[in-house]
DNA sequence: TTGACTAATGTAATAACATCACATATCGAG
DNA sequence: CTCGATATGTGATGTTATTACATTAGTCAA
């Protein structure tokens, strides 16, 4: 059971920027946006990010060096699922789902060739629904 | 059917830099090894790069900016599946595989969801069966 | 209270990864 | 040969991430 973690000032200030933001943004954008916050260094962001993944409240996003707030933050410790993204590189917005078949599946193939798997990403990237109509 | 690309000079040195190589290599190691074959500038790497992953004969590891060839050329036109990689973190051996199932229940949310996929990224990290039981 | 320990933060410098802008060269079609 | 397309050379710049070290703030036992 994720516990409500006690939050320090930097990570709150990047979590808020994280929720608010429509899209996935990257540390550097998360710098500009809490300059006034007195945020100076990359550091700071790096760090927050660092913490706030491990409590699974953010994700990162390999294929396009960013981070998101997680879009089902209770969800995670009780379904030990893999979990897929898929990114609009029109708009930006990211839906994040999990998949039991892609689990078992990848899960599968790691037992049989003894592969011990620490962390999974499985990012589709693409145009959705709402910019592929316009 | 993949017909055999004809590579220019600095896309057969990459190339063939990739191939030799026992696992992934970022544009920079590349670059060093090439220095003695005149590369300079990392653009050169980049610019074989493109075209070598445009002919799929070398893939791009996203969460770990790498490169690696390969390790099936010849099945990349036949089946449209999707492909995974699962990377050793200890050796950076990668193995590369491709799961119908696993490429159908993925085109099947994208169906659902009207999302058009353009590309998309599997990569497991984890510990390979040589250097788990080491 | 003090001292000692730990977690969090501040800051500068540097490393690692990738692209832009512009010049030059190479090669085949007409 | 001349033109256009493709490939290459080169420096500067942009973007992402980490290292190293100094400082501050909370915790707790003596
Ligand atoms: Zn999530
Ligand atoms: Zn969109
Ligand atoms: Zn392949
Ligand atoms: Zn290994």
């Amino acid at each position: 059971m994720t516990t409500a973690h006690e939050l320090t000032k930097n990570q709150t200030l990047v979590f808020n920027t994280l929720s608010r933001a429509e899209g996935p943004l990257s540390a550097y954008t998360i710098l500009d946006q809490l300059r006034g916050d007195g945020f100076r260094a990359p550091l700071q962001v790096y760090r927050a990010l660092e913490k706030l993944l491990d409590y699974g409240m953010v994700h990162r996003l390999e294929s396009i060096n960013a981070f998101v707030a997680c879009a089902h933050p209770h969800n995670h410790s009780h379904n030990h699922g893999m979990i897929a993204f898929a990114i609009c590189e029109k708009c930006g917005q990211v839906s994040e789902f999990s998949d039991d078949i892609i689990t078992q599946r990848v899960r599968e193939w790691t037992t049989q060739n003894g592969f011990k798997q620490t962390k999974t990403t499985i990012e589709i990237r693409g145009v959705c629904a709402a910019c592929g109509t316009a």
